[in-house]
This record gives C-alpha cells, structure tokens and sequence, in this order.
DNA sequence: CGAGAAGGTTCGTGGTACAAACTAATTAGT
DNA sequence: ACTAATTAGTTTGTACCACGAACCTTCTCG
C-alpha cells in the first residue's frame, strides 16, 4: 500500500477542522453534537428519528440531546399535525443566531487555513473534497 | 468570500474520516479518544502531561482515560526515574495489536474512499493536504 | 376490533471532559 | 539549608454523551 502518507494526512487534516468545529463550539459552551445539531436545524425541521439518521444517533441520545438543547433556549420541539407519534425539531431565534455566527467563525478559521495555497489549488482541493465525498456517501449506502 | 464551497467539503470531508475512525474503534468498543490514544502510543512512550497536549485535554481527563485503558489492559504506566512525580504511559503488547490492526483497516478503508481519484489526483491531493496542515499547526502555534 | 409496528421518552450503565481541591516531589529564593 | 512556590498526577463532583432495554402512545393492518 503506497497511500500511506494520503492516509496519514486525511486523517490529521480531519483532526483540525474537527478541533476548530469544536473549539468554535466551546466558546459558546456548545459540544461538538450541539454544533452538528445546530448545524443540521439550519436548514431542516426534520422529526427526531430523521435527526437521528443524520446524525448517525440511536433515538434515546437525541432526546437527551434536544432535551438539553431545548433546556438552553436553542431548539424547540412541535407537534406533527398529521402523526401525533411524531415530534418536530425546529430551531429558535437564540439558536439561529448562534449557528450563523459560529458559521461565520468557522468558515473564517478554515480560510485562515487554505489562505496559504494558491486559488488554483484552493479549487483543485475543492474538487477533490468533493470526489472523495461523493465516493464516501456511495459506500455508506452500501450497508442499507 | 467565494470559498464556502470549500468550507463546506472540508467539513464534511472531516465527518468521513472521523466516521470512519470512530466505526473501526467501535468495533473493538473503542471510543474515538482511545483510538488516538493507542495511536499516539504506538511511537510514543510519552509522560501524562505530553499526552493531554497531544490530544489536547486536562490532565484530569487524561488519568481517567488512562485509567480506563489500563484496566482492559491496553496500557501501562511506568514511573519515571529521574524524577519521581512523573509517570510515562506505554502500549502493550494487546495494545500494540488492537492499534495495528486498526490502523490496517482504517488505510484500507480511507482506500476505498480515493480509489475513484487518479494517481495524479491522489498525490495532489496528499501535497494540498499536507500545505493545510502545517498551515494549521502553524496558526495553534501562535496560541502557546 | 385486536395484534403488532413505529415514534419518542425514560432509566440504568459507562465513557468523556472539566474545574477545584489535594498529595507528593522538585525547584527557587533567601 | 530550609522554607515557599511550582509542578505532576490523582481524586471528587458535576454535566454531557451514547447506548440498549423497557415502556407508553399512536398509528396501521388484517
């Protein structure tokens, strides 16, 4: 295997931007989920087993983690009108603000990041992220 | 600011690997953290200390996961003898095994997400990669 | 209508993280 | 040399996070 030095280097890029996601999120006293969380409500009003697929979360951890997201003012939850099984996770005004300032942030510190490599290389790694990605969500569909 | 694009593909990018790394770990009940453990442990034998700046945690957090990891028999402390308030952490040889198994299957795995990639692509992104990250060790550098 | 499935919550267990208080060992200051 | 301040690690208390199992309510299907 000569990849090992590719490997290598995905995983410790993937260690920064995680530690800056959660660096960001600290500095509002928010755990790595709460931000995912947060992040995912941006644009979604998704019921709580389809927060659970997204976050790849068994449904008694999202109660929890909505319970204490709804504790802090950052999330509510609201009825289906048309299953009253199901619940609805939406985000508030307070959350809202805080997920677009934390993006702000974020999007800032990756900048500061990639601010070294050329505007070519910024798209070339732009393309490739993408290639990897798309390469990724095809294998996890594999295991449905 | 025209990279959000690439923001967002370097985020998501970290999921996958991240995703991966905690899968393989999970499949021999190991959390996230005690793969990093095991991971700084196999070319290290360092003190707690240097290994709450590694993985950037308080010492506090590092005797509980050592203590934990010592108790599956995973590591061991050893004093140290020229000053008597120190305790390095070592591998053993359990450890060691678990830890390169795992690694095998996590390049084998991260493999398969860049299979699709050329040679060509797959170097370039290995040099792109590798620019971010000593930008980035640069920039937490600033922060001592 | 009754049996079973599906969406959420609750509870119990254990890992994770931090701060604060504490012990033991080393180093500095005088 | 002897005390004072520092440093390495541990312990304790609190909160979060994740899971599985048991449970309740509400559909759905036969």
């Amino acid at each position: 295997m000569t990849d090992t030095d590719l490997v290598d280097a995905l995983a410790q890029l993937s260690f920064l931007v995680q530690n800056a996601l959660a660096e960001i999120g600290a500095q509002h006293d928010l755990s790595l989920v709460q931000v995912r969380l947060l992040g995912v409500l941006r644009d979604h009003e998704p019921t709580m087993q389809e927060l659970g697929r997204h976050l790849g979360l068994d449904k008694s951890s999202i109660s929890g983690l909505v319970d204490r997201a709804q504790r802090r003012g950052l999330v509510t939850r609201t009825a289906s009108p048309v299953d009253r099984r199901v619940t609805h996770v939406s985000i508030t005004e307070t959350g809202q603000r805080l997920a677009t300032e934390g993006a702000a942030v974020f999007a800032e510190h990756i900048s500061s990041l990639v601010a070294g490599l050329s505007a070519a290389d910024r798209r070339t790694l732009t393309r490739l992220a993408h290639q990897v990605i798309s390469n990724g969500s095809r294998v996890s569909e594999e295991h449905d």
